[in-house]
DNA sequence: TGAGTATGTTTGGGCGCTGAACGAATATAG
DNA sequence: CTATATTCGTTCAGCGCCCAAACATACTCA
């Protein structure tokens, strides 16, 4: 087998009272993910009593992750709550993405909201991979330097990279639409950044994705969904019951491989008619005749969105197949992981109006449960947003998760 | 949204020092899964002290579910360990199989025994509902008499069904196969049968089958794979990190309806050219001339391995053409959820040697990662048992998973 | 027979949750 | 304006659980 992982049988550690302490100081946290509360409306939440809920929260009080607000208006009859929220200022992650058609940056605090952005558009294919990670690693020196300007304590660096990521060895393996082959991201760029660096965690942009609109969607814990990241490359995060599914080796979600078009034309990856060539970012300028933005470091979205709302033919007819093409790549993935949300993220988060017809239709088509439980496909909530603000609370998950041992450290 | 559960807001039950002694009894019985072993060696597995190992085995000892065995034979210098063990007859579960080619049930003791068993072959089409849970039931009647026998209380009963099943309402949704709607299986057949009954329980038969594999597989709790299940019907049970995934309304894993052949006949769910009408077991033995057998209550598989060992041009042809059209489908699954091992299960697993060649072909041709990271397939070490075997375990998980509060109950 | 070693049990200590009681702050009734 | 009801946050004894260490037990080896 290949699990990777250290130990002599696999022992699943055991558990003691810090571990009862550390899972409710996380479920603290959460119930304040969704804004401020008073304790006692945290014990109700959480199903903790009054006073653990009391003293977690001074804990984390003292522990600077969690401030009291001034005293609420009173609601009814009764002593009126203390709200406690998340302190804004009790942490700050870094999210970088590195992907085809350019880098960008955030810092988001702890409470989710983007303090700082930044971004360097241009097409990256044609630059060194040096170069690239150390445009990068400046925007992340940016990025530091504006959350101490803020009074922000920068605890961890996300990075988001269109491939195939090793996550034990942090390196990336492949990824084929930059041209990259097994490079140790977090190590070259925390050497090519200028001050000292929070660790430094790298990731797939489409699993990164998923957990910023899990995060970002406000939905509980228990759902289920596939965010489907169109960019040059076609990646799928799949998040089952609030949890980010990777794979046994990281594959998950391998859609952009998918045959959808058995007449269609010869891939990268040596099969015919692959989703990512008939539904790509690349195949879809070419159809609308835009490829030649792409080089001229013109941002060419925004061209073909110009395009599509002026109502040209050759664009929408190829916004609509590759719909159409997404659309069979989608009912697959329904039918077999029975998600009964699909969100849209990258380039086809911008492009939702104009695909949302041609998708639905073959959903409705191909997905047999479709009839008894409607289908929910939408665009994501961050947009082409999603990847990097992912990345960046990705470094903030291990203090929600472990507020203590997050705050201690 | 459809989380169907209780609750104001899903609240995550807090945690208690009772939840770490029901977690760690759960890993002292997961411990001893594999075998007896020395209070001793279940501290070094579990990573817990002798201290509390001790106090948990007393406690599942006086519950009934552990038994020490005599000393063992010393294996070194020091105080030879007393082997621990679970008692044989510290519970036992019944499963039970209704499936469209007849009905099976095994009793399956705490260690994994296999009890007892029995099954009514023929068709089930043609019966009326009614009758055929009738059968069932004795089935049980049959099963829990036998364990009375044995000095074994039956903890419960384990229905698999080939169809949709509503969890929560413990009903029998649709089976398409069988021409079942709308039934609640478990509430008919306690009323059919004969004494009293613990509690019973259904499932889908490729969850179950997938469960079963998954605990006789010996294979550690981290493992990935998906069980594709071979009947009339097509199913899939996928296993992801040692979990059964249900999918968010439990249609996970129709893999039945695949469209595999663009040009294939028409499916009864509208469709065309689905991968359960190329590779069902109903197509496999009309391309080989055997579909009379079915009726007529004779075991067509016999007659169908007879026919390809004997080398009929028509039935290895037959089998070749679903092993094909059934690695499109075992492709899509691998490229999605990127598990590393495949089971054939159901008659699939029966067929392996004949199947595994056409299969392995298209698998290596269609799933990416099968250059970097090599894909298994294998056939269920159950074969067609798995799924009433699983049905019959899935009875004893409660016990496993909470062995005090079982105990106590 | 005595030293050495590993197993299983006992004991004291610490930690975290619970439940009940208590003071504090507000609304409502008279 | 005062008294009562209600809700919030805190304090405190009690209990359960795990851990670490010491102790008793059983076997090997010299």
């Amino acid at each position: 087998m290949s699990t990777g992982s250290a130990g002599p049988a696999a022992a699943p550690r055991p558990r003691d009272q810090a571990d009862v302490r550390r899972h409710n100081a996380a479920a603290v946290m959460a119930a304040l993910g969704a804004g401020p509360r008073s304790r006692a409306e945290i014990a109700a939440v959480t199903g903790l009593t009054r006073a653990t809920v009391g003293s977690i929260v001074d804990e984390l009080r003292s522990g600077g992750l969690l401030t009291e607000q001034g005293a609420r208006v009173p609601r009814g009859v009764g002593r009126p709550g203390i709200d406690v929220a998340l302190d804004p200022s009790g942490g700050a992650g870094v999210g970088v993405e590195i992907n085809v058609d350019g880098l960008s940056a955030v810092l988001v605090d702890l409470t989710g909201n983007v303090r700082h952005r930044a971004s360097r558009p241009g097409d990256q294919r044609d630059r060194r991979a040096a170069d690239v990670l150390r445009a990068a690693a400046r925007l992340v020196d940016e990025a530091i330097g504006e959350a101490e300007r803020l009074g922000l304590v920068a605890r961890g660096v996300g990075v988001a990279v269109p491939g195939l990521v090793d996550l034990d060895a942090q390196v990336l393996r492949v990824a084929p639409n930059l041209g990259w082959r097994e490079i140790a991201v977090p190590e070259r760029m925390t050497r090519a950044g200028a001050g000292a660096w929070p660790a430094v965690t790298l990731d797939n942009e489409a699993n990164l994705a998923a957990l910023g609109e899990l995060w970002s969607g406000g939905a509980g814990s228990r759902d289920s969904f596939v965010l489907v990241n169109g960019d040059v490359g076609v990646g799928a995060g799949v998040v089952l019951d609030g949890r980010l599914h990777r794979g046994s080796r990281g594959f998950s979600g391998e859609l952009g491989h998918l045959p959808v078009a058995p007449e269609g034309p010869e891939c990268r990856c040596g099969a015919r008619g692959c989703l990512e060539q008939v539904a790509g970012l690349d195949w879809i300028l070419r159809t609308a005749g835009l490829e030649d933005l792409v080089r001229s470091g013109v941002d060419p979205m925004s061209a073909l969105v110009a395009e599509l709302a002026a109502g040209d033919a050759g664009a929408n007819a190829g916004v609509a197949a590759a719909g159409a093409a997404l659309g069979v790549g989608i009912s697959a993935l329904v039918n077999l992981f029975d998600v009964d949300t699909v969100v849209l993220g990258g380039v086809y988060a911008t492009l939702f109006p104009w695909l949302e017809q041609p998708v639905r239709a073959v959903v409705d088509r191909r997905v047999l449960s479709a009839r008894w439980a409607p289908i929910t496909v939408r665009a994501s909530t961050l947009g082409r947003d999603a990847a990097v603000v992912g990345a960046a609370r990705s470094a903030l998950r291990d203090i929600l998760l472990d507020p203590l041992g997050g705050a201690a450290a």
